[in-house]
DNA sequence: TACGAATGCGTAAGCGTTTACAAGGAAAGG
DNA sequence: CCTTTCCTTGTAAACGCTTACGCATTCGTA
């Protein structure tokens, strides 16, 4: 069943039934319904090759997502597949785990198969001048990029992110004001929006006045975010003799960690120890007490995304770099 | 740069260049190396949508999905792609909601894409017989089908399942082991397996000579999973007089909901109310005390829809249903 | 040495669309 | 009634690849 049939059985020529596909104008009304009508009669679904072949666009947006069982970006997925899918795109889908050649080999998958445009997912990029990020400059000479949470300024590369330096100085200030000194930093990825929080961690202690301790920041090193694994980490983190008063995590999942440790240390939340996480996911809302965590706008982060691509593909103008800030939900867990 | 500015350089025909490109032994070593030395050196990408055309296949399959920031879905998601990927097929992603026209168009969308299968997710589809499923049925008459989590008996069509029947016929005998007499069933969605789940919740009851009653089924209408929400609705039951000592649920953030409702009832867990959840997800750890759950073998489940897929589409014999056995995972919930 | 088989490669015909160009007819203007 | 213009439609040439078929060349064997 093709376009062949189609003009056949409407009495009209390929041309006409592929201008009826593609919505030109220059058909009589007539003509159109008719060749609409055997279309349905048919159930004529046009050949999505032959249509990229001509039309060098499959209407299709590539996704380069770290991790889709990651309940952030799996998120971040829904959010961006709706949009596209509402305004006419498909989402051919990468993941691609977070190592560098990995997501190379994603990137280059994703060119092969022509899509029209590439979310990157996850800020496994870190600043303007890495070197290894040249394939993204390739990519970007093809096809328009939008980095979600990355940053990296190159012609057709558009960045989407939250202010996650500020957010992060904030929450610490808040904690700082509430009389904590010895706040714990856990995080787990040292990305791009990674080292913003950190740096906006430590810019918190400074801007009050306080010192800056290694041995309050922690590296949280295993892949896989598993609540007891963290708890027991923080749990050893307290054996060592490192006291704290207030744990800021970069992931919520790491805070719920946070809040086991306080049980199984006996400490009361947030009496003895504050916690503070980071994307106001559902997590928050298991814990008790309920979890304080910087929600970092992630719908609107999604749909800045798509409107910034959608923008670039219909070759109108649209900023380069899209900021939005952070805010401080405050719940239980904090003072 | 196509396949003809290769053949030019490499200075043989295009036709040997399409052999080189598709690995057909009809070729000389030294001229493949010469072939591939020109491709490597011009970065040369072939077009993914002639080849399509050409071999009627992008080595693509299509993946279904109600929702892919549910948590279970998710990982999922990332099981499926992970190993599709590793076999050398891609993923669309459609993420369609759990309408049924909204999933008879997302099918649709993929069809035209010319996917080479299939995998729906998340069970929005009933027993062999429901006649809204007829698009499954032509779907299925153009490349096979997998369903997770779903049953329709249909050529082409393929099931892989957990057997939520006896899972949830087993945490409900567990409870009652346990000397609970009520226990309130809470449930989030009548696709095929909450139907399942609910008639094992049944025929658990009836297996120890108790009566099923209507006031402790409880259908949870919002779409949405938001754990306040679900709290307040078993309050509601509560308060509407209707006494329970246990909670066994269809999915674990209703559990979670459960356990949020005990404590604001004051109720202790697990000596005053007992919580079971359903897919051992990353919640159950959150809560304390931490929730039994059934797991249902989620990747063990996605594994077999991949290799049923490949099986099916390398022409190979391939069971028409995979049943999986759940598992009950006691945790602190439960007596 | 001669002959059939096997191998390596090129030619050309698809695959199902889109679209530039052209042509035919109707409407409009003189 | 003849031109001109606009509108509708058709013809044919891409798009970049795969592959059946055919032609040389080489190899093995009698």
């Amino acid at each position: 069943m093709n376009i062949y049939d189609i003009s056949e059985k409407a009495g009209v020529s390929i041309a006409t039934v592929s201008r009826v596909l593609n919505g030109s104008s220059r058909v009589s009304p007539k003509t159109r319904e008719r060749v609409l009508a055997v279309m349905a009669q048919q159930g004529y679904v046009p050949n999505a090759f032959a249509r990229g072949l001509g039309l060098k666009s499959m209407k299709t947006i590539g996704l380069l997502c770290p991790n889709a069982s990651d309940s952030y970006l799996a998120q971040a997925l829904s959010y961006l597949e709706r949009a596209f899918r509402g305004n006419g795109y498909d989402c051919l889908l990468c993941c691609t785990g977070k190592k560098l050649l990995d997501r190379t080999k994603g990137v280059e998958m994703l060119l092969s198969k022509h899509v029209d445009g590439i979310v990157l997912m996850g800020s496994t990029f870190v600043e303007e001048d890495d070197a290894g990020n040249n394939y993204l400059r390739c990519a970007a000479a093809q096809i328009p990029l939008v980095l979600l949470n990355g940053s990296f300024a190159f012609d057709n590369v558009y960045c989407v992110l939250c202010d996650d330096y500020h957010a992060t100085l904030e929450a610490t200030q808040s904690l700082l004001d509430s009389g904590r000194r010895n706040i714990l930093y856990l995080y787990h990825s040292s990305n791009f929006s990674g080292k913003k929080k950190l740096n906006g961690y430590k810019a918190g202690l400074q801007s009050r006045g306080i010192p800056v301790r290694d041995e309050l920041i922690r590296f949280y090193t295993e892949d896989k975010l598993n609540v007891p694994d963290v708890r027991d980490f923080i749990l050893a983190i307290d054996r060592e003799g490192v006291a704290f008063d207030a744990v800021l995590t970069s992931e919520d999942v790491l805070s719920v960690g946070a809040a086991k440790y306080a049980r199984v240390a006996n400490r009361s939340v947030p009496e003895s120890l504050s916690i503070i996480g980071y994307n106001n996911s559902n997590f928050c809302l298991c814990c008790e007490p309920e979890l304080t965590s910087v929600d970092n706008k992630l719908e609107s982060l999604c749909n800045q995304c798509v409107s910034t691509m959608l923008n670039v593909l219909a070759g109108q103008e649209s900023p380069q770099k899209s900021l939005f800030m952070g805010e401080l939900v405050k719940r239980g867990s904090t003072l």
